[in-house]
DNA sequence: GCTAAATTTGTAAGCGCTTACACTCTTCTT
DNA sequence: AAGAAGAGTGTAAGCGCTTACAAATTTAGC
């Protein structure tokens, strides 16, 4: 019951023998610390059990330890994925990792970002997945002080990793295309009311470059604002079928969006890909059961990487070297809910 | 680039003309603060835009101002929407979220849980999410000063919300009976390796119960360990029927489970509940389409009420009170994953 | 060897806030 | 109408850390 009187770096000064200052500096790793002091510093921390204050840290001036996750929903299967990656990574590297999501809510997000300095004085630094900033929130982030690094976004001034969305979506729509079908409908862009998702405008460009590249038009009618979920999937399919009318092929922007589009089509009795043919992004653990044509993307690997950069950031002092952007493989994995049109 | 110079409570007083203690007090809505004190206050306070630092608050009050949750891993489905439930809680309240993943590790457990002092000078309370204590690690918990909630334990000196799993399991298991299924199998409890999941033994138990009533017996052949997951179902499904036998029907310890052995049925050329039904706990968002009969169970719902208890015991001074433990309600739901044995 | 320079360590002053405690005014008592 | 009780406000001492700057120590230079 007796709550532990919190260990300070009196404490650990007084264990070894040297100053608070020569021990705040010693933990730091800071220059003009000799071995001897460093070792005895080290061993006082460890006996101790000794981990600064952050809150402490951070008024002096300091930093304070942890880092922020931002994701537009803790739930989705994507960021689920990332969260855990990014969050081993931080833990490994001593960091805590504190996680904001934004409920899909617009005005979640514009408070969050609206009060940087209050973040900036929690956390060292954050690591953004998929949020679509406005120009204001990109520029407050650049200046808060704030290390930042990204997944899935475009255009900003500091260190991102991803897909190439364009190009997944330009792979994925080729592939119905050489199914031959031509009258094609996507299902992508975000759902009314939902935080915009940065991905969404490059697979609709990439799903449109495909469809031009062999002369076909989009037809507007078979373009769905469907989100990324997997409710928001199977409204905008059963929307698309009951008042506008059943393409030939369908291209979902992710592959929960896809799992709600085959629900609604078994609602109404249909099925892929007998009906229609239907490819996702993702390669979810569940496509595969699902028989799920689908563009794999590596989502841990996105989410550890990211998380790496942002340590280096938060480690390497100075101005930000030149943000650089990262892009990993996908990959086409053809499954059953795709065939050729007859 | 310049950051604006921070105003601080210090300004605010100035522009009131009034001492900072008074400010501090009005500011937090404590008592003995005149009307006409509080009123100059917000009207200096607004016009400087001022916000309180929060390490200094932190730091000065002694509080952290974050919380810690604590699951077995952040991608399972029943964690990223209890995570994201709480989260809301917590964000709401004014408490920063600090995500700890066990990973599944039992390493990683020990770890946390043996150096509970550093994690009690960072976060003000913890909400521990199925996690499975040794005695040693409860007692660590409840002397470390830090305020406790779980979500899905047992016997635990804190506030605890969670289903009735051994109620569950056997109102699963009694529906499998009534369909005239007798010879049961159950995919539950712990993969090797993985950390050890407290709701696995009640629902075991549930199991048992069930066939006892009905005066029979568990084969222990048919007794398999499948964790909680996807991977571990189809495992455990697929080393069942090579190295086992089939069951007339399958309890599978939650949907994910099941998941997993629909997935390994389908390998085989087999199928539910054509070859064997199949009921999982849960409901999770795959099961209506999956035609998943299943317990299902307030997830969100428990991830917010344990939240909230966590914050009130926060707030509320003193020693705790009685632990309480809340049960929240679950339903069967049948699908087509399960019918009449013939 | 003795001073100048470099290196290591300690002192003390905050960072911006909360909070005992002391102090001034108002209100009630009787 | 004098003293007690209470309301409102201010003073000052930290919270645990970082960081000039000063002090002490070591090393180097000649």
């Amino acid at each position: 019951m007796a709550r532990a009187p919190r260990v300070t770096i009196q404490d650990v000064a007084a264990l070894s023998g040297l100053s608070i200052c020569t021990v705040s500096r010693a933990l730091r790793g800071l220059p003009n610390v000799s071995g001897t002091a460093h070792l005895k510093v080290a061993d006082a921390a460890t006996k101790l059990g000794y981990k600064a204050s952050s809150a402490a840290s951070r008024l002096a001036g300091g930093t304070t330890g942890s880092v922020a996750i931002i994701a537009p929903t803790a739930t989705a299967w994507f960021f689920a994925q990332a969260v855990e990656a990014a969050e081993e990574v931080f833990a490994d590297s001593g960091f805590d990792t504190v996680l904001i999501s934004l409920r899909n809510t617009p005005s979640v997000q514009s408070r969050v970002f609206s009060d940087l300095d209050a973040l900036a004085q929690r956390v060292d630094g954050v690591l953004l997945l998929n949020i679509a900033l406005t120009g204001g929130e990109i520029e407050a982030l650049a200046s808060s002080g704030l290390a930042v690094a990204s997944v899935g976004m475009h255009n900003v001034p500091w260190d991102n990793v991803g897909i190439d969305n364009e190009d997944a979506a330009f792979q994925a729509t080729s592939h119905l295309l050489c199914l031959g079908h031509w009258d094609l409908a996507i299902l992508s862009g975000r759902e009314p009311g939902e935080g915009s998702v940065v991905t969404a405008t490059d697979r609709l460009n990439g799903f449109r470059r495909a469809l031009a590249e062999q002369h076909l038009t989009v037809d507007p009618d078979l373009v769905m604002d469907a989100g990324s979920s997997i409710e928001g999937g199977r409204r905008a399919m059963t929307e698309l079928i009951e008042n506008r009318r059943m393409p030939s092929a369908i291209f979902a922007g992710c592959d929960e969006t896809a799992f709600g589009a085959l629900m609604a089509l078994r609602e109404l009795g249909l099925s892929a890909p007998k009906n229609v043919s239907i490819i996702g992004i993702d390669d979810h653990q569940m496509s595969w059961f699902l028989g799920l044509s689908t563009m794999a993307q590596p989502v841990a690997d996105q989410g550890a990487f990211a998380a790496n950069l942002l340590i280096e950031g938060l480690q390497r002092p100075g101005p930000l070297s030149a943000p650089a952007s990262h892009l990993l493989d996908t990959k086409l994995i053809e499954r059953k809910s795709t065939r050729r049109k007859r």
